[in-house]
RNA sequence: GGGUAGUUGGUGGAGUGGUCUAACACACCUGACUGUAAAUCAGGCGACUUCGGUCUUCGGGGGUUCGAAUCCCUCACUGCCCA
């Protein structure tokens, strides 16, 4: 039993990480029985969770569920300070029904993942909006300018002659101080955030704390394998339909697959370095010749693996049957090409209605201008039919019939006079 | 406070009086190919259209001109240098 706590703890301190701050220190924490305040800041601007962002919840999970105590913090006062990297707005401090509101749906969906009763929640602005001048000058003495403009992604904006406002200096200020407010013991990041997660040590540092330890969690790549990131629109929202989920994972670029499956999922690490290896077999010569003599069936291809890695995190989101469903949503659909069971319909009002309107008022293009060179492209169907001339009309013989759109937009005509 | 250079479409970035809906690249969309994806190839990528056109866009506002992304004024914002 000792040494099962221990490799769990090795898995803590391990899987998905790419740096821990006092790794021995914590890990004897960790293994002395203590319960530690786990401390994890986030933002009330975004309220859309992805999975780059699950990877740090659950992370947050393994530790819950070793019995430690999950501190959230809701930057409703850091917000404010936030990235100043948007030209055009300077952001207004978030009112408190905006606040709520994301508070709101931040615990539903990281309700998907941790346990809520069991969570510590605190708004910032409880100790940051009290301290005035003297105070933000102590703290900011903590921090020497070289710092603060030697970390990457400041001294990348000033190299380019792009704007970066005092304000941003006070971030990490302001973050560092959360954990002395909250005594934290340990709290967790992405890599991005090491500056930030380490002002809280030289903080504690100064106001006589124990300092807290640093977990980061390695970022992960997007759909399209670039940063994941919400403004690149390459993300996998917690809140996505199970189908859409799938969908979006199995598009993933097949180098991620293994990487996926160590950040997104809890399947046991044996069992990925399995599906690894046996992905490898592919690849080299002798499996190839040996699967050429039919000595051989074991090897796993990239998009086997992947539809087990977007089982897995499916489930994880969304529960084992929808996971079912949508996997064979998505090989009816995108391997057999077959029309699926449940698509949405939509009901024509008037007798006829040309295709463009039709294609435009179903949510399937931007514009008629749009729609119309789907259709000249041959992106638009009607029961398996493509239908090029974008003049075409759709009338009362198209009830109940299929329109396709592209590879995913279904559409049900149904007239209704 | 002084000086100086800038602000162009989702992004980067050309363009300095008409041929500009604005090069090129990325992103994006459609199609082909495929084991999902990627890669590759083809086409597209402001809006409306009776498919002939019409209208809107180059930080905001105003002006000069037959005509402005391009010239002038003004406001706002940003970089850099100096104090």
């Amino acid at each position: 039993m000792e040494k099962n706590i221990e490799q769990q703890i090795d898995e803590i301190l391990s899987r998905g990480v790419s740096e821990v701050i006092e790794r021995e220190h914590l890990k004897k924490r960790l293994l002395s029985g203590e319960k530690l305040r786990v401390k994890l800041g986030i933002d009330p601007t975004s309220p859309n969770l992805h999975l780059g962002r699950a990877t740090v919840l659950l992370k947050m999970k393994d530790l819950q569920q070793l019995g430690h105590q999950v501190v959230l913090i809701i930057g409703d006062f850091t917000g404010v300070i936030g990235d100043t990297s948007d030209k055009e707005s300077e952001r207004p401090m978030l009112d408190a029904a905006t606040v709520k509101k994301n508070l709101a749906t931040y615990k539903e969906q990281a309700g998907k993942i941790l346990d809520m009763e069991k969570v510590e929640f605190h708004f910032n602005s409880e100790w940051l909006a009290k301290l005035g001048y003297a105070e933000i000058g102590e703290h900011a003495d903590q921090f020497s300018l070289h710092e603060f403009s030697a970390r990457e992604n400041i001294k990348k904006r000033l190299d380019e002659g792009k704007r970066v406002s005092l304000r941003e200096l006070l971030y990490p200020l302001m973050q560092g101080y959360d954990s002395v407010a909250v005594r934290a013991d340990l709290e967790l990041g992405g890599t991005d955030q090491r500056f930030n997660l380490l002002s809280g040590r030289e903080l504690q540092k100064h106001f006589k704390q124990p300092q807290q330890d640093v977990l980061m969690v390695n970022l992960i790549e997007g759909t399209d394998g670039r940063k994941m990131s919400s403004s690149w629109g390459n993300t996998v929202n917690l809140t996505d339909q199970p189908n859409d989920m799938f969908g979006k994972i199995m598009r993933v670029p097949d180098e991620l697959i293994i990487k996926y499956f160590i950040h997104c999922t809890r399947l046991p690490l044996a069992e990925i370095k399995d599906k690894e290896s046996r992905m490898n077999l592919g690849k080299s010569f002798w499996s190839k010749l040996l699967t050429a003599v039919g000595a051989k069936k074991q090897e796993l291809s990239p998009r086997d693996a992947k539809l087990s890695l977007a089982d897995e995190i499916v489930k994880l989101y969304h529960g084992e049957d929808a996971a079912r469903a949508a996997r064979e949503y998505f090989i009816n659909t995108f391997s057999k090409k077959e029309i699926p069971q449940d698509i949405a319909q939509f009901e024509v009002q008037s007798v006829s209605m040309k295709l463009t309107e039709l294609v435009v008022a179903s949510g399937n293009a931007t514009s008629l201008g749009d729609a119309r060179r789907k259709i000249e492209q041959g992106g638009v169907s009607i029961n398996d039919k493509k239908i090029t001339d974008p003049q075409a009309m759709v009338a009362k013989e198209n009830d109940g019939q299929v329109l396709k759109i592209g590879k995913m937009g279904f559409v049900k005509i149904v007239f209704k006079k």
